[in-house]
DNA sequence: GTGGTCTAGACCACC
DNA sequence: GTGGTCTAGACCACG
């Protein structure tokens, strides 16, 4: 599970750490139960200041994507975790972004093709949840 | 077309205006070269400095979204905006949104069809572009 | 002759008059002695304020591109006008105008190539100056 | 690295600062990696307000010509500009440069020669873009 | 420390 | 009237 940052973007780094092992966990690189790097390990490979990552870990402790112990450090919690997949944050960003798309130019068809094979690459992994 | 701001969410307000604009001429609620409010009358509408809106109206106006014109204010732009309306940022943005409904235990197959529904009601307007 | 007004330009109206003028005596479309319309024959045809078109015709007076006279209304100048063809101000937008194609990747060749044959494009009608 | 301001200019001091950096970028005067003043750093060198260079900065960001950098402040992009380096708005501007020549009594063998010579000068710097 | 955001208030160019 | 620019000063998020 390698955690790329790029300085550049407006997306702070926290979030762009806590952005990626989301990923991992959706797409089946981690499972319920593995281990995450400390927070001054993950630090030191991405070469970010700790309280960043240990921020990002906070964020994931409270979306209850991970728990943290203090003897074996942070790991996966089993999944799915809690709350409607589908909420209203979940729907007007969704909103939003098919709105850029349309007024950029893109027909429903296209969007639709686009997402379906967006959505079948992530659930290429069967059974993620544990 | 009516702006909402929620003060409390810790999306800039700015980008706020921006966002609801895009929606409206996304679903058809605005057509090309309709009028939108003057600078400082959504400001005063919204309670908010005029710099705030003129700086929403800035971003839509380097989008394309938005014309700038000295006599009239500003309106929706007649020509299609310019740019993939799929890039790479659309993916990323899309990917970590189905990512975040799968831990929460969403399937597939409800992903698909809560997203087809939801292209369907933005592209029920038909014609946008002019 | 024919004036084409961009509305959604960051340039002033006034500004786009005087420089489709320019334009056009130095493509030789019109010529020393030529008449030009009326301040009124031509805000109504593009359909601008008069005064932004006399805005227009007076910085051509000042930079002695045309002449007005009471009688005949505005006329095209007898060329060239005064003033050095290439001076500090030329030097530095022409500058600015290659930097800006340099970052985005251009090569010398190509600008060279590119200018040379703008120039000839523009010096094709043989004798502009009276 | 010196910006100079001229307050008295009718160009905005926003602008000023943009087309130094842009100058400073082509000349290769700044490298790819190279970092800028910090906002406060640069306002209070020549006497403007934050938000003035904040601007610049923004406008810099936006053609992909600097990034932001939450650690570090501003440094010059590592990647090549996007978009066309000879697109319309090029070729307007440099039509109009060299017409208003033109009109002065330029020839096009004086332009040519004046032009390249320019080209010249400012690619003399080899490899800017890193 | 940095940049990001927002406010209040001002003056100017354009039309 | 409009938007464009600039200032002074403030608070916050990020790292």
């Amino acid at each position: 599970m390698i955690i790329q940052i790029d300085m550049a973007a407006d997306i702070p780094i926290y979030q762009q750490i806590r952005n990626q092992i989301v990923l991992g966990v959706a797409m089946g690189k981690m499972k319920a139960g593995d281990p995450l790097p400390t927070v001054r390990q993950l630090a030191g490979e991405i070469g970010v200041n700790p309280m960043t990552v240990n921020k990002a870990y906070g964020l994931l402790k409270g979306e209850g994507v991970i728990i943290m112990d203090r003897r074996n450090g942070a790991q996966i919690h089993r999944l799915p975790i809690e709350g409607d997949a589908m909420d209203l944050d979940f729907d007007q960003r969704m909103t939003l972004l098919i709105s850029e798309a349309r007024i950029k130019g893109a027909s429903g068809q296209e969007l639709k093709e686009r997402i379906i094979q967006l959505i079948d690459r992530i659930y290429e992994m069967k059974e993620v949840v544990s």
